[in-house]
DNA sequence: AAAGTATTCAACCGCTACGAT
DNA sequence: CATCGTAGCGGTTGAATACTT
């Protein structure tokens, strides 16, 4: 026997909510709490299932909710937050008061998910956009929020028109200079992520191409770098009352002891190991496997990050098999690039 | 101005975890 | 322990809309 549907489906409403649906949602709700999300759309007199008000609630009506676009700050913070978590994109609500994981969600699909596709397989094409069909372009597609709000106004849709502009030439500039190093570094070459289990490892991927794309290692000192590793964020990542993080020289990711508390050094927020030295703790980051080595300096980490594919392979995945197929992988990249 | 296309986002759907019985 | 009901979560869909041609 199979278990009775959460609501009775026959008669009830579906789509967009009406204004006056909403009052009677709200009022409801405010009278009598919420909760009870069965017998609320009865009780309350909406043809709704209970469901479909919960949602509406959460997502729509309540008073904490946060209106207006997402800042850059947020920004930052989901991208941040759902390299360290994934699609749980309600913990990762749970760090932005007054948004919602649907709106999270959607926004991430809508604005981020692309920017990180583009450089998932972490090799990076220089492409002339001018010499593609139509000019490269775009041909029709509603514009992004930001684009939007600027339009409200004619000066101000040009005016934001030539920073979206500078943008594409920025991610081309950072382009650029990836393609560049990457034919001075022959093995620099990042593994494409190939599993779940390379999450980890994908999100530094993305990170440090975004990073990249967003002028950390061309740009002038007028470019802030919004995805910038900071380490407020990391230090909020590990939640209240974590030390701060440093990225030591050596590449490895340092709890400083300023912090109000002693990070447990077995159960670091995702490193492998803790070695004390001195009086901090040090975090070797193993990623899943994949090494990274950096510069000399702190602030050239995105700039002069190597990934050691052949190492990495030696490393992480000692079935030949498997190795053999990433490196047929990686060759396919190679292939279209070289096809490009 | 109309048609075509891309994009956004509210809402729905299916699944699962968890508490109650 | 098994079953049921509920809440919550994440994936997906489709209407609305913006933009280009």
């Amino acid at each position: 026997m199979g278990r009775a549907p959460c609501c009775e489906k026959v008669g009830l409403k579906k789509g967009r909510w009406t204004k006056e649906e909403d009052e009677i949602l709200a009022r409801y709700i405010k009278e009598h709490g919420e909760g009870s999300w069965r017998s609320l759309p009865k009780n309350a007199g909406l043809l709704r299932c209970g469901k479909s008000c919960r949602l509406r609630w959460i997502n729509y009506l309540r008073a904490d909710l946060k209106r207006g676009n997402i800042s850059e700050e947020e920004e930052e913070m989901i991208i941040k937050l759902h390299a360290t978590l994934g699609n749980r994109w309600s913990l990762i609500a749970g760090h932005l008061p007054g948004r919602t994981d649907n709106e999270i969600k959607n926004y991430w699909n809508s604005h981020l998910s692309r920017r990180a596709a583009d450089f998932r397989d972490g090799v990076v094409v220089n492409v002339d956009l001018s010499k593609l069909p139509g000019g490269g372009k775009r041909r029709g597609g509603r514009a992004s929020r930001g684009i939007m709000a600027a339009s409200k106004a004619g000066k101000e849709k040009k005016m934001k028109q030539k920073e979206k502009d500078k943008g594409k030439n920025k991610v081309a500039e950072a382009e650029k200079q990836e393609q560049e190093r990457k034919e001075d570094h022959d093995m620099a070459v990042s593994t494409p992520a190939s599993s779940d289990s390379q999450q980890c490892a994908t999100a530094q991927s993305e990170e440090q191409a975004q990073a990249s794309a967003s002028g950390v290692t061309s740009a002038g000192p007028e470019e802030e770098d919004p995805l910038a590793l900071s380490e407020e964020m990391m230090s909020a990542l590990l939640g209240p009352g974590s030390p701060k993080l440093e990225v030591g020289l050596d590449g490895s990711c340092m709890y400083s002891d300023s912090g109000p508390s002693v990070v447990d050094r077995e159960s670091g927020p995702t490193g492998d190991v803790a070695q004390e030295l001195g009086d901090k703790a040090i975090m070797d980051w193993d990623l899943m496997g994949l090494d990274i080595s950096t510069g000399t300096a702190a602030d050239d980490m995105w700039d002069s990050l190597v990934w050691d594919y052949a190492a990495d392979m030696d490393m992480a995945v000692p079935d030949g098999g498997h190795r053999q197929q990433q490196e047929e992988e990686v060759m396919s990249d190679l292939f279209f690039l070289d096809n490009m």
